[in-house]
DNA sequence: TAGATTGTTAATCGATTAACAATC
DNA sequence: TAGATTGTTAATCGATTAACAATC
């Protein structure tokens, strides 16, 4: 009985949303099958990945002609939980925050922001796109009567550990965090970080090692 | 002599900003010395994870001491390629990109974004921050003159492969896209995506398996 | 039918973790 | 000295990839 399940593998979660756009796209262009070998040649991926995160949504396919486009894009919304729009509120409204509130791409992933608190009193009563703009002194009843599981944190760092237990207490279940700083809190409580500085550095790392790896060639025979 | 280096593994060079965070807090408090133990206590890892990661850095420590917070902090940061400022063009200033061009903590990267472009002919000789937003068409001959490597792409999905294979032909070589699309692009060319979608989809993913979890236990047996 | 594509089982690869000797 | 911490070498774990039979 103790299966232990620790879920879809999180290298293919990550990998769902690229075939979702790619399926969607293909939709509206009126196709109705498509094959792994399809999907993974549009992606830059191997056909076997493909057909292994595939196989993680418990869709199956069809030899020759490959698997339900339709099929294939309700079963990745299912398999992430984007089927049904949970309510989220966002709390900081800075740049990046406007921006957060303001994007309109969240409806595909099943995520609304319905309400956002910043400290700045100035702010309140306003409207960011259509989000309205909250007092954080609320924050806890706001919660409690919408139950809100999800909070997306953009503010600056040195508050971002004090904002996150003030959400968690209030009910808060998973935690979007954009702060740059690494939140210590229970281990139930979902945290996800997207964090430039982790993105750049990736990128900064492989142009360095690009460098020199032309130097060394360079350096060594030219061919 | 075929070393066929890859560099230091991405999963380290993930966790490498969060390190450089925490050392120049705690050098700002004036500490000298660090153990491994602490720093993975402090972001939530294991001690040993810590130690390797450190020494992809080349740096060695001091059994019973630790290492020394000065010497991390400058060897992470070249190891990231942070060391030396590198100029950066944005193109696209809508609500993200905006965000992007009045991020402060990119000097921290060695990052500077110098120019922006934006297909918006209003916007054009205004500036977002303290960046001027200049017309696409001059795009080519300001990457040309300024030796600009790299590109972060803010502007619509639908847009993004063209404009990234404009940047690429004008020079550049490495590309931070923020538009939710995968481009294909020479071999050649560094780019990460930084994706909301991606991020938000381990959020919900996890969300949902917590859900089912919780069902599970509840529907057998409480402990 | 022949050939492309699927799904499964096994092999490989790489990162994490464990064990432990070295050392300040 | 004793004990905490480092660095190395080996074991484990999990994801990717390969091989191949099944099938439309």
């Amino acid at each position: 009985m103790s299966t232990d399940y620790n879920g879809i593998p999180i290298p293919t979660i990550k990998r769902l949303p690229s075939y979702l756009r790619l399926l969607k796209a293909y939709r509206d262009e009126g196709m109705e099958m498509i094959s792994a070998t399809l999907l993974a040649d549009e992606l830059g991926l191997k056909p076997i990945q493909v057909r292994k995160d595939i196989s993680c949504t418990g869709i199956e396919g069809k030899p020759k002609v490959g698997f339900s486009v339709n099929g294939l894009i309700d079963a990745i919304v299912e398999t992430l939980g984007w089927d049904n729009a949970t309510d989220a509120i966002l709390v900081g409204v800075g740049h990046l925050g406007s921006a957060l509130a303001r994007y309109e791409g969240f409806g595909n992933y099943g995520l609304k922001i319905v309400a956002a608190f910043d400290a700045e009193e100035k702010k309140w009563g306003k409207k960011v796109g259509s989000v309205p703009i909250l007092n954080p002194a609320e924050m806890g009843t706001y919660i409690r009567d919408n139950h809100v599981n999800i909070a997306v944190i953009a503010v600056p760092a040195e508050h971002a550990q004090a904002v996150a237990e003030q959400v968690v207490g209030y009910g808060v279940r998973a935690i979007w965090n954009f702060a740059p700083k690494d939140l210590k809190l229970e281990e139930d409580v979902v945290v996800q970080r997207t964090d430039l500085a982790t993105s750049f550095a990736v990128l900064s790392a492989q142009v360095k090692l690009r460098l020199e790896q032309k130097k060394h060639r360079s350096g060594s025979v030219t061919w």
